[in-house]
DNA sequence: TCTGGGGTCCTAGGACCC
DNA sequence: TCTGGGGTCCTAGGACCC
C-alpha cells in the first residue's frame, strides 16, 4: 500500500459553536464563542454537568464534566445555556455533506463533531494536502458558520492527534518525522486511549510525555497494562494501520438508554415504570434497526453513586417492548437491594436479524404483540413521540419517554478504536 | 457535589464439559 | 476424590471514547 493523506476534521467547541450560531441566525446580537459560556445540563433534573465550554471559557478553568456550581465558581458571569440535540444532529449533517459532496467520497463519520477523510485519491486535483485542508475549513466557516480543526497525516492516529493541536479554526500535520518534535513532548494524558487509570498507571512509573512511552520497552508497559499497553505503546510510535471506512450502516452491538431520575426512586413501582420508559425507546430502535436481541441488562446507579448491573441471555431473540420489559423488570427485582436509586439504565445486545419466519415458533400472543408495537411505532412516527403512551405514565411523576433526547434517524456512533 | 448519556472493548472469575 | 488441565460460555465490572 502507497503512502495514504488522512484528515482528521473536527468542529471546536461543537455544542456550543452550534447553539451560537443559531442563535446570531434568531438575530441574538451576542456571539457565545466570544464570551465565558457553556452548555450545559439542568442542575434542577440533576442533569447540571459542563457538556462544552467556550475558549473563554476555557481560559477560567472550567472543564467539561464538571458541574456548573463548580463551573459558576470559577466564573461569576457564566453564560448557560441548554443543549438543543436535533440542532447538533442538523448540523453534523450539514458539517458531513459539505466533506462528502465536495471533497471526498471518502469520509467516514467517527463521532458528532468529528469525521476522518482519505484524501490520497484527491492529491492529483489538489496537489497541496495543507491548502485544500485550508480550503476545506474556510468553506465550512463560511457556509455553516462554525469552525473546524484540521489534522493531516498518512494515519488516523495522527491525523486526530494533529487536529487537537492548536484551536480554533487551524490546520496541523503531524507526519511521521515530525511525531519527535510535535508529539512526543506532550504530556501523556493527550494520547488518544490514556485516560485516567492508564495515566495514573504511567505517571507512578515515571511516564510523563508521549515520548517517554514511545522509548519505553513495549514488553515492560504490557505487563502492567495488558493489551491495552501495547495499543497506546504503538499509538506514541504513530503507528496505527486503521482504515478510513465509509459508513453506510455501522454495525451496531447494542442499544441501551439511562437517565438520571429528577428524584431518587424508593420504590418498585416507579422503578419498574422508569425501566419501560426506558425499554420503549430501546426496543422501538431495535426494531427500527431490524434487530432482535439475545441478551438484556439492566443497571442502577444508588444515590451514593454506586453502580451495578445485571444481565440475562434469554433462549430466543426478541424485540417487543412488553416482553423486554418484564425481563428488564425481573432483572431488577434481583439486583436491586433496597438502596435509593439515582439513575437506571437498560441495554439490549447480541443481535440477529428478525426477518425470519421464527415467528412461527412464538405463541399467539407474542405475535399479537410484534403486530402492536409495530402500529405504535409508526404512529409515534407520523405523529411524535408523545401521540400515545401507556397509561401507567398518567399521573406517575414519570416520564413517558426519557433519556437520550437524541431525535434519532441514525446517530453517528464511533467504536473506541479507530 | 447541584457529579450526563450514548457507545465499544477487555479481563477476571466461575460454571461446565471432556 | 484430598484428582489435573484445557476449552468455552457466561457474567460483572472497569477502561476508554465523544
Amino acid at each position: 500500500m502507497g503512502k495514504r493523506i488522512i484528515f482528521h476534521i473536527d468542529a471546536n467547541s461543537a455544542y456550543l459553536s452550534w447553539s451560537a450560531v443559531a442563535k446570531l441566525q434568531h438575530g441574538d446580537s451576542l456571539d457565545l464563542r466570544t464570551v465565558p459560556s457553556i452548555v450545559g445540563g439542568n442542575p434542577e433534573t440533576r442533569h447540571g454537568i459542563v457538556l462544552t465550554k467556550s475558549i473563554p471559557a476555557k481560559k477560567y478553568g472550567i472543564q467539561t464534566g464538571e458541574t456548573l456550581r463548580e463551573a459558576l465558581n470559577k466564573c461569576p458571569d457564566l453564560i448557560i445555556v441548554p443543549p438543543d440535540y436535533s440542532l447538533y444532529m442538523q448540523c453534523s449533517i450539514a458539517f458531513g455533506d459539505i466533506l462528502l459532496r465536495e471533497f471526498s467520497p471518502l469520509v467516514e463519520q467517527y463521532s458528532i463533531d468529528e469525521y476522518f477523510l482519505d484524501f490520497t485519491s484527491m492529491e492529483r486535483l489538489y496537489v497541496d494536502p495543507i491548502k485544500a485542508a485550508h480550503t476545506i475549513k474556510d468553506k465550512i466557516r463560511d457556509e455553516l458558520g462554525f469552525t473546524v480543526n484540521i489534522g493531516i497525516s498518512t494515519n488516523k492516529l495522527l491525523a486526530k492527534m494533529a487536529s487537537e493541536l492548536q484551536k480554533p479554526d487551524k490546520v496541523h500535520t503531524i507526519f511521521p518525522e515530525e511525531i519527535p518534535t510535535k508529539m512526543w513532548p506532550l504530556p501523556i494524558e493527550e494520547l488518544f486511549m490514556v485516560g485516567r487509570a492508564t495515566s495514573k498507571k504511567l505517571r507512578s512509573r515515571n511516564i510523563k510525555t508521549i515520548g517517554d512511552l514511545a522509548h519505553a520497552d513495549p514488553a515492560w508497559v504490557q505487563l502492567f497494562l495488558k493489551s491495552h499497553g501495547l495499543l497506546v505503546w504503538n499509538y506514541a510510535n504513530g503507528q496505527d494501520i486503521s482504515l478510513v471506512r465509509e459508513n453506510r450502516r455501522p454495525i451496531i452491538k447494542g442499544i441501551g438508554n439511562s437517565t438520571t431520575i429528577p428524584f431518587d426512586v424508593e420504590d418498585r413501582n416507579t422503578a419498574h415504570l422508569v425501566l419501560l420508559s426506558l425499554t420503549e425507546t430501546v426496543a422501538a430502535r431495535l426494531r427500527q434497526a431490524g434487530y432482535c436481541a439475545r441478551l438484556v441488562s439492566v443497571s442502577i446507579k444508588t444515590s451514593e453513586f454506586y453502580s451495578c448491573s445485571h444481565q440475562r441471555k434469554i433462549a430466543s431473540a426478541i424485540d417487543c417492548t412488553n416482553a423486554i420489559h418484564q425481563i428488564a423488570c425481573e432483572l431488577f427485582d434481583e439486583l436491586w437491594k433496597g438502596e435509593p436509586i439515582r439513575h437506571l439504565g437498560v441495554r439490549v445486545s447480541e443481535f440477529c436479524q428478525n426477518d425470519f419466519q421464527q415467528l412461527s415458533i412464538f405463541e399467539k400472543d407474542y405475535v399479537k404483540e410484534r403486530v402492536l408495537d409495530k402500529t405504535v411505532d409508526s404512529i409515534r412516527a407520523r405523529f411524535g413521540n408523545g401521540s400515545v403512551f401507556r397509561s401507567s405514565f398518567i399521573n406517575s411523576g414519570v416520564r413517558f419517554s426519557c433519556g437520550g433526547t437524541m431525535n434519532d434517524e441514525e446517530y453517528p456512533m464511533m467504536s473506541s478504536l479507530l
